[in-house]
DNA sequence: CCGTTGATGTAAACGTTGATTACATTAGCG
DNA sequence: CGCTAATGTAATCAACGTTTACATCAACGG
């Protein structure tokens, strides 16, 4: 019996088919070797015509292994999704901690600007993010949870600005919590769904998006402020 | 040999397979019964789950048949955004129409609001379009212009706006063209992407749509135009 | 040091997909 | 009627997600 299995490797060793060489049986960490092929893959060649199988194959294993550890492709990038999250979150708090407390306004606008920042740097992991087809994200508590506080902080400098009277008269809160989302998401969708070439952005997409923002913080704040 | 085929036909229809009870052998009217089709499958099952295997067996027709009438999955679905992009420039231009020349920035909204209304109520239409994976976007010169011409009115409209002093000072041309559809694509993306949910819009949605518009209108206008 | 056990990998299979091919059927026209 | 081009069919292909039965190995108790 044994020698058949030993066999059976040394043909695999010959024809080096699909688990090439790996020191051991076990792999030792394919669920994070797994998400960073995943990423790179999606880099590659888009997050719609990414495989498991090529996940799998990248990783160095057979095309069933991943199974094991995600209950299904969803899973996997729910996974990437709840990895890139942490990312953003973090991006966006650093760019937040540069602005003081005393103008809640450009603490807004630090969020969007961390926000495009990111999104422009990791376009794959901002894909998966926002899609709701792909990945699970009412299944995610850690993805809801992040998505959370990133709006909980806006809601709060939003209200602080109004109590200062920083906000152009006329502005209701709700709607501009959702409009500054709106906003941000709609720059950041259009970049990474390929729309700034029919929309003749010619500059560099940091610049213009960076444009727009200014434009926008500056179109909601009060008219003595500016 | 003709009992033969009788026979078979006989068949197929007992057993009731893929290609059902079609008057003829031709159908007559292939490309628009898929096109519908592949609408109404969309709007079951959404855009990413669509087969052609689907669509054909909708159609009434075998599973290859589709190819002969477009090159490949893609090309059926930019024909299904050329037409949704027919309709789109359409209620926009209606919309359009019910404002004056009088006031830019009416117009501006118009364009706005019929924008979301149509996405609101062709989800999956809107979702074809604005893709530029499932679609060919840039192969197809009917996409580019109509996306030009919708381009070109706001263009018009704003410089107008500019011109007659309506716009809030300090606002660039460029980034308030670029901001407007930004700000619209972000609304209607939002909820395409089922992104409403987690952040709290708890009214119907196309009053908030329509909130968070008319907030941007304000926003970018005059101050003394209030 | 041996044997069991659970975690983790493999290989093979299943049903479905997009796409291609060779072939069958038909409508239209002379 | 007979020819041709258009149109539909059926068989086929590789690739996909997923499941299954089985193989391997690390860890641990005796």
């Amino acid at each position: 019996m044994i020698t058949f299995v030993k066999y059976v490797r040394y043909c695999r060793q010959m024809t080096s088919n699909s688990p090439p060489a790996r020191a051991s049986y076990h792999h030792g960490n394919l669920v994070e070797a797994l998400l960073e092929a995943a990423i790179a893959l999606i880099e590659d060649k888009g997050v719609e015509s990414l495989s498991v199988r090529e996940v799998a194959k990248r990783a160095g294993v057979s095309a069933g292994a991943p199974f094991r550890h995600f209950s299904s492709k969803t899973a996997l990038l729910t996974a990437v999704a709840e990895q890139a999250m942490s990312r953003l979150t973090e991006a966006v708090s650093a760019e937040l901690k540069t602005t003081g407390d005393a103008d809640p306004i450009a603490g807004l606008r630090a969020i969007g600007q961390g926000y495009l920042n990111w999104a422009l740097a990791n376009p794959t992991h901002f894909q998966v993010i926002s899609s709701r087809t792909l990945i699970d994200f009412h299944g995610s508590e850690k993805l809801v949870a992040e998505n959370e506080a990133i709006r909980l902080i806006m809601e709060k400098l939003i209200d602080d600005a109004r109590r200062r009277g920083l906000l152009r008269h006329g502005i209701e809160i709700e709607d501009l919590i959702f409009s500054s989302r709106a906003f941000i998401y709609g720059v950041a969708r259009m970049w990474i769904d390929g729309h700034f070439l029919e929309w003749r952005i010619e500059r560099p997409a940091a610049q213009a998006m960076s444009a727009a923002l200014d434009m926008f913080i500056l179109s909601i704040g009060a008219e003595v402020a500016q």
